[in-house]
RNA sequence: GCCCCCUUAGCUCAGUGGACCAGAGCAUCCGCCUUCUAAGCGGAGGGUCAGAGGUUCGAAUCCUCUAGGGGGCGCCA
């Protein structure tokens, strides 16, 4: 209803509401608009409303008002932009869950990414997050998985569809010196699980990531599979069926819950989790970011939950849509099956993790990117990463070089267009937040950081800070503290380092 | 065959119902460092917003259809 104008010569902020009245009322809606701000009560930050054909009423932040926000914001710090919207609600953010029977590949890493700045958003808006990641630590793949170490030590071929690589070697002859050469399937399966947890780990910290729990799915064999599934038939929801174990949609196919071999699959798998989290643990909500090769669990999962009497509304399923890699003009395509291994480890080693989340995060989960590997690695202004640290670093430079003013500021004298500009682009922060947060969409403060960045670079081009008339200087030197608070603010919600100089 | 995502400037992408020329970065061309960091700033050229129809006072944005690209639809994970 209220919403920022694109346009500077409509002011700051508008309201639609009268051209959407228009057609219920059958009133004209320039008439409705002369109405209803007449009755407005404008908080005191805004000048008069000013009406526009065919019927916006816009508004304009008042050069006082802003200028009054410069100290508040400058003293603020790291709670600047925060909010308590969310009350404290449980809410869990599961993201990565990559199978332990490997190394992290640089596929996983988007969905890390955007999973974190989920996570960070929520904390940032009041949300008491968890931070889960979903260890598939038993079934088919984690036997193929052992077996695939275990003929490795022998010296044998890599089973079918078994793993191989130079991780596997690497690993059989880890095992093989711990466990020796006649170690079970089962235990070596075991020990490469915790081998790979342990790096996938060290390459999530190297991303900034750190989960709260790992949640090992064997865990869920131990009761809660049954107490679910009499759940599910005492709902008349399961059929036997060809030797396998059916959940009967309704619809127009049925689901396998369990194989004729007996072992679960990964869609009873997922129901008993989301079981767990929804019901035993009590999460109010849910978010999963998944890869968009998942997309089609998502609606069955949904369905299920729905059926044991879980609103399914409170599981958001983000999906991530994939990633393709190019180098000078050769195009990767990084699915899962394809089975292109450029791991997390090679591209952070290449170009850093702060490269690595910018990038992620300067595009919407909902489409398929592309990621410059030879952009991302210059250090150059090429590379959009360093403009947003480069401003930093510019206004840290900035505080240094005026640390020995002392004049009281004269905060009505910051009345230049670049002053002005740059404060009504750091005050929007607060709503970058919270319409990320509520809308789930990191990649908003990627924009947002570009944005303030290019303020920030325009105003240092124009506005001398560090001047001879102190009152003047004081002023400036805590706008550009605003603006590096703010700027700082959105680079650690990123996840980005703010560094002082460059 | 069915489901999901995408198609906007040479390239990579924002914008997803409102307001004069549809935005950014890169690339191309032209300018700006005796002054707090030029990893910066300013300017120029460049677009039938894939196509068609519809809803609306108004559509890149919503609806339908078509075309193209990607992903999925398995007792795989």
């Amino acid at each position: 209803m209220v919403e920022r104008t694109a346009n500077p010569a409509h002011g700051d902020y508008s309201i639609t509401l009268p051209l959407k009245l228009a057609r219920e009322l059958h009133r004209r809606p320039a008439q409705i608009a002369a109405e209803l701000a007449g009755r407005l009560s404008l908080p005191a930050g805004f000048a008069d409303v000013e009406i526009a054909p065919p019927g916006f009423i816009n508004l304009r932040l008042r050069p006082s008002w802003l200028q009054a926000q410069v100290e508040p914001i400058a003293g603020a710090g790291a709670g600047w932009g925060r909010s308590d919207l969310g009350h404290e609600l449980p809410v869990q953010v599961e993201f990565v869950s990559s199978n332990p029977t490997g190394p992290l590949l640089f596929s996983h890493a988007r969905g890390a990414v955007v999973g974190d700045v989920i996570a960070r958003l929520l904390e940032a808006t009041g949300f008491a997050v968890q931070r889960e990641y979903y260890v598939n630590d038993t079934g088919n793949q984690v036997r193929l998985f052992g077996e695939s170490i275990q003929a490795a030590i022998r010296g044998q071929p890599a089973p079918e569809g078994g793993y191989q690589g130079a991780y596997v070697e690497e690993m059989a002859r880890a095992a093989a010196a711990k466990l020796g050469k006649n170690a079970t399937v089962e235990a070596l399966a075991e020990f490469g699980i915790v081998a790979n947890l342990e790096s996938i780990r060290r390459d999530l910290d190297r991303l900034r990531i750190a989960h709260h729990a790992w949640f090992s799915e064997r865990s869920l064999y131990q009761g809660w599979d049954q107490d679910t599934m009499a759940k599910l038939r005492s709902l008349g929801l399961v059929v036997e069926r060809d030797g396998a174990v059916w959940f009967v949609t309704g619809g127009d196919k049925d689901e396998v819950l369990y194989k004729r071999t007996g072992e679960p699959t990964y869609f009873a798998a997922d129901i008993f989790y989301h079981r767990d989290k929804l019901e035993k643990r009590g999460y109010q909500r849910v978010v999963d970011v998944w890869g968009a090769d998942h997309q089609g669990q998502v609606n069955r999962l949904k369905q299920a939950l729905e059926v044991l009497g879980i609103d399914p509304a409170r599981l958001t399923v983000i999906l991530v849509q994939l990633v393709s890699v190019r180098r000078g003009t050769e195009i990767v395509r990084m699915s899962r099956r394809s089975g292109v291994g450029i791991t997390l480890e090679e591209m952070l080693d290449e170009v850093g993790s702060d490269a690595v989340r910018y990038f992620f995060l300067l595009r919407s989960s909902d489409a398929h990117m592309e990621f410059d590997v030879d952009l991302a690695k210059q250090q150059s202004n090429e590379n959009p990463v360093f403009y947003a640290q480069y401003a930093h670093a510019r206004l840290s430079n900035v505080r240094k070089f005026g640390a020995a003013v002392q004049a009281a500021p004269a905060f009505e004298r910051l009345d230049s267009e670049w002053e002005l500009d740059l404060l009504r682009a750091i005050v929007r922060w607060p709503d970058v937040v919270r319409e990320a947060a509520e809308s789930l969409e990191p990649h908003r403060l990627a924009f947002y950081a570009n944005e303030l960045a290019a303020r920030i670079h325009v105003f240092y081009k124009n506005v001398r800070v560090v001047v001879d008339d102190q009152p003047v200087s004081a002023a400036r030197l805590r706008l550009s503290e605003a603006a590096r608070v703010t700027l700082a603010n959105a680079l650690d919600l990123m996840g980005v380092a703010a560094p002082e100089r460059m």
